[in-house]
DNA sequence: TAGTACATGTAACAGGTTACATGATTGA
DNA sequence: TCAATCATGTAACCTGTTACATGTACTA
């Protein structure tokens, strides 16, 4: 059900497009939910069936016109009335992790290679948030309270990045102390 | 595809029941892939339908019979060529983040009571991993390759919760730090 | 005698992935 | 003219969750 939490949070804010929302993941949503296009979509259509949506289809100019999703009251209720209740943590499922387990069946290059392939992507994935971070330290305080919760969220991307790259160090170090 | 490779990792060391499967996965693999006994039987009987396992059931006195999984010469093969595919990172899908970011929405204290308890949910949880490390430590330089590969796996478990708990000391005081 | 561990499964449903389909505008 | 961006969707498939179903043996 988290998906559609995330899209009215988002909705809470206020209303966007079904691509709009798309890019919104993308771009600050992806470091704590992830969804493709046609995840967006097909849940903002069950969610207005729902009534926690209504949309509003805008023509447009020289482009195809929109539909713009906005939230209902029962959205909201049904947002917070979520927040309140207890979630468990998301099960962990990490192919690189499977990998590791059974990295003493290939030779250790294999997994160094794959290693240092992760590690790249987590730094530059890294240098990105870094960047992100300074447009809210450069407020500090003064940020309202809604831009300190998504700060939060940030944060939180920002160190999960740095664990992973330095568990990598770590598994780098044991690949290559290794014969074979 | 990763859980039927999971799986033919935990049977490159030896034969096992679905049900001691699941145990393993329970007791070890959990740390890096999480899955129900339901989808362990659901895979085991694919897999061996693809011809990566082969079942041998074995009666047994006053307990019914049991159904042991053997790893098959094209699964090993199928697994060493899957270990050198790169893989991507898992897609991050946190709820406890949503809840975070729609923060502002609701009490403060609301918050800070479930950023306690997931703060104590990975206490404990690093506490278990700890008492498994020592088992590693004790062994050191030791340690067969393999087992230092199974290692690595902790220690990255043991990462993640630990960045789990100074995440949430860092949401915990900002949230207490503010009114409402 | 009630609960836990052993042991294996079916079925329905929810959620996520991938491919396909369409069509306009804008900028290199 | 080719690729990217805007804009929305269908369909098939795979994976994960939850509930149900069955039965024995041991232990508190």
């Amino acid at each position: 059900m988290a998906l559609a939490h995330t899209i009215l949070t988002t909705l809470a804010d206020s209303p966007h497009t079904g691509y709009d929302l798309w890019k919104v993941f993308e771009e600050s949503v992806s470091c704590f939910w992830k969804a493709t296009q046609q995840q967006i979509y097909r849940e903002l259509t069950k969610m207005e069936n729902q009534g926690l949506l209504t949309s509003e289809v805008v023509p447009q100019e020289g482009k195809p016109a929109k539909k713009v999703y906005s939230i209902t009251p029962e959205g909201k209720k049904e947002l917070i009335s979520w927040i309140h209740q207890p979630s468990s943590p998301t099960a962990i499922r990490e192919e690189l992790l499977v990998k590791v387990r059974a990295g003493y069946l290939v030779e250790n290059k294999v997994m160094i290679q794959e290693l240092e392939y992760r590690r790249r992507l987590h730094s530059e994935q890294l240098a990105s948030y870094l960047e992100k971070e300074k447009l809210f330290l450069a407020y500090g305080d003064k940020l309202p309270f809604s831009e300190k919760c998504r700060y939060l969220t940030l944060r939180r991307g920002i160190r999960y990045e740095q664990e992973w790259i330095e568990w990598c160090n770590e598994a780098i170090e044991l690949f290559s102390s290794l014969g074979n």
